[in-house]
DNA sequence: CGTTAGATTTCGTGA
DNA sequence: TCACGAAGTCTAACG
């Protein structure tokens, strides 16, 4: 990993069209062939970037910027990644440059995405509903798998979907899904819930326009059911 | 902004629980306030970070890590961020620390995101189809504006959804804006159509089924109908 | 290899 | 401040 900071001006043209003027950043090549150009904030996204796989090619000697021709520069960097996408970076000064080897990364361990919450609703599907049971985890249709498939204590079947954030796209996708089961003539009637921890006002609007429940999930609490030696009270 | 390059190990809990196993990394910390981790890889995105508003805290002197007794540390770095969010890096051994001025970034300038296109298409709606006229850019209705009303050498009116890449949410999207429209006596039957620079197979399926029309718009050749300077050829 | 759905999405804009 | 749509989204999984 390089890490250099600059008096720098940048173009980038590629899915678009970028230009930053002249002002001291951070850029910083990683050995994947990545660059990126961090200024002192937006958080951690650089203002302009180029994924690998790219080629950087350096010019010591460039000609002077078009638009500051009186601004002399130490180098040009061209950074040229697939469909013709090039970063362009003109140096004016160096502040600091130094490399430093990293080695391949261990790599990292997440937990409380999605997919963990579907498992914790399918081990403990009274969360949802008294008496209902599970009768599938990714229940498959010709448009893609339905998140959990239940029956309640009538034999009647729900179509569950997961989702970390409740929000609109989350109901129309159920909404197709709840389409095609509901041709399905073994499964007879199927109603619709939608799962999350949180659901946003418009999207419980058009569930419940659509006759599709809705239930927020406490992660925490479901956690807790799964893993007793977790529970903090 | 400040450049660590150190051994450490790093524990996230907040919106989900994550853990980095030792390892040499890059820590950023930004003039925002920001913390960000790198390994050499991943492109611009960062392995952990924390987000501004947050506080970072050192402690100089701080106990072993309860998953690895033998590590001597050289600090721990608190970061405490929004709702008891918590990023804790464990520092075995520093091999570089520095410190950057870098000032306030003058900013970017963008062009070709889909504001741009929309603009462009209102300023030529012979592109959609023959003898169309604009009525509106961001035609109000309950659920949010359409992107372009147009009228077409009839008078019928048409609705225009317009995408950068056409998927299948812009579909959804355009479909609920032409069940809301086609209530209005005042406009009459409203047709519907997706434009967008590319549009997925899928989308098209789903937009033909609904009868909604598909025009895919060369972005290139639309700026050059806009500003003829800007031709190539 | 295309397509889909998730992301600690992040980031802007308008109400 | 909140909510929604766009992003140079990126990325991993699945058919």
């Amino acid at each position: 990993m390089r890490l250099v900071v600059a008096d720098c001006s940048v173009d980038y043209a590629g899915r678009l069209t970028a230009h930053l003027p002249m002002a001291t950043r951070l850029i910083l090549i990683k050995a994947d062939g990545s660059v990126s150009i961090h200024a002192d904030d937006r958080a951690y996204k650089p203002l302009n970037w180029m994924s690998p796989p790219c080629t950087l090619t350096i010019d010591e000697s460039p000609e002077s910027d078009e638009a500051a021709p009186g601004v002399a520069l130490e180098a040009r960097w061209q950074v040229r990644g697939k469909d013709g996408e090039l970063l362009q970076i003109s140096i004016a000064r160096v502040h600091h440059d130094s490399s430093h080897e990293l080695g391949v990364d261990p790599g990292l361990r997440k937990d409380g995405v999605e997919a963990h919450l579907q498992e914790l609703l399918a081990a403990n599907p009274e969360t949802l509903g008294r008496g209902w049971a599970l009768v599938r985890r990714e229940f498959p249709t010709a448009i893609g798998p339905v998140d959990l498939l239940c029956r309640d204590a009538d034999g009647t079947h729900i179509a569950v979907e997961v989702k970390r954030r409740g929000e609109i796209d989350g109901v129309e996708q159920l909404t197709r899904y709840l389409e095609l089961l509901n041709r399905d003539p073994l499964l007879g009637k199927v109603r619709g819930v939608f799962a999350a921890q949180a659901i946003k006002p418009q999207a419980r609007v058009l569930a419940t326009d659509r006759g599709i429940a809705c239930v927020t999930v406490d992660y925490d609490a479901l956690r807790g059911l799964d893993d007793p030696d977790s529970r903090l009270f």
